[in-house]
DNA sequence: TATTAAATGATAATAATTTTCAATTACAAC
DNA sequence: GTTGTAATTGAAAATTATTATCATTTAATA
């Protein structure tokens, strides 16, 4: 599923937070993307048309978005965080260790192994992250 | 499958990495603790005994080990990297996001998925990150 | 429209790494 | 054992990523 904006704005206010031009730009560029961005790279972009929204409310905007489910948040290796759309279908990741490509794969169910480990520990587990790493067809020749 | 510091020397020679006095004192420090350490936890332990090894060189010590998978490397949520020995028996994690605590757990096996994974998209996968987040006990009764 | 809590942007602060470089050292070859 | 050399070290500076502060502005509701 992906949210229109206009379901963005809704759900925002519905948790107490304003939709602002600015949250509106931020939103617009992640979902201009098919990539997985940081939020530097998300800020250059914002940047270009509207040179006056600065990287701390990119950084503001993201957290949000992230805790609301709106967009997916990334930990890779290396330098942490990327983002991008589409995260209200759970799905999990294969990243190119060279080169920062991201594959979203889905239908792969940690459920079972969720609740064995919740009996086991008495964790109250709220998410997961799976993640492949390795080298993508084109890296894997320019690394030979 | 835990590594005697001479098996370590050893594979680091094996590997053109020196044997160094301060390499071994890492070694020894990260495994003689049962937790997930951040580089500057290390630091800081390594600091009392021998306050002329220097910051830098527990990061470059800490890097080389885990890419020859003599120690573990963790990303957590947050502020990522922390590490631990063992590594050598595959394992995943569940780290809780209020206080940090980690736990290992091992048994679950992603070859197949990795094989599907690999198939459809021509990915030469290295590793796999699995870790799932949330609160362990002490902290849902103080988080409430 | 008036009210007010939330948001913004500028700046500074903090934190986590990485780079540089001259001096030192492990270790393989003799 | 001595020597040669590439690897390593520590100190310092540089980068990078993120968070905190605070005065000013603004979205959303009444
Ligand atoms: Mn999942
Ligand atoms: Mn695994
Ligand atoms: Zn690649
Ligand atoms: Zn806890």
């Amino acid at each position: 599923m992906r949210f229109s904006e206009k379901k963005i704005a809704t759900i925002l206010r519905q948790h107490g937070y304003k939709f602002t031009p600015q949250r509106r730009i931020v939103i617009q560029t992640v979902a201009s993307s098919q990539d997985h961005l940081t939020a530097a790279a998300i800020y250059e972009r914002v940047h270009q048309e509207h040179p006056n929204i600065g990287l701390v409310t990119i950084y503001r905007t993201l957290d949000i978005l992230a805790k609301l489910g709106l967009i997916c948040e990334l930990h890779a290796g290396g330098s942490c965080r990327s983002y991008t759309t589409g995260a209200s279908e759970h799905h999990h990741h294969l990243i190119c260790s060279n080169c920062g490509k991201v594959i979203d794969f889905s239908g792969y169910d940690l459920s079972q192994l969720e609740q064995r480990l919740s009996l086991e520990t008495g964790f109250d587990i709220e998410d997961h992250l799976l993640e492949f790493i390795g080298l993508c067809q084109a890296c894997q020749k320019e690394v030979r």
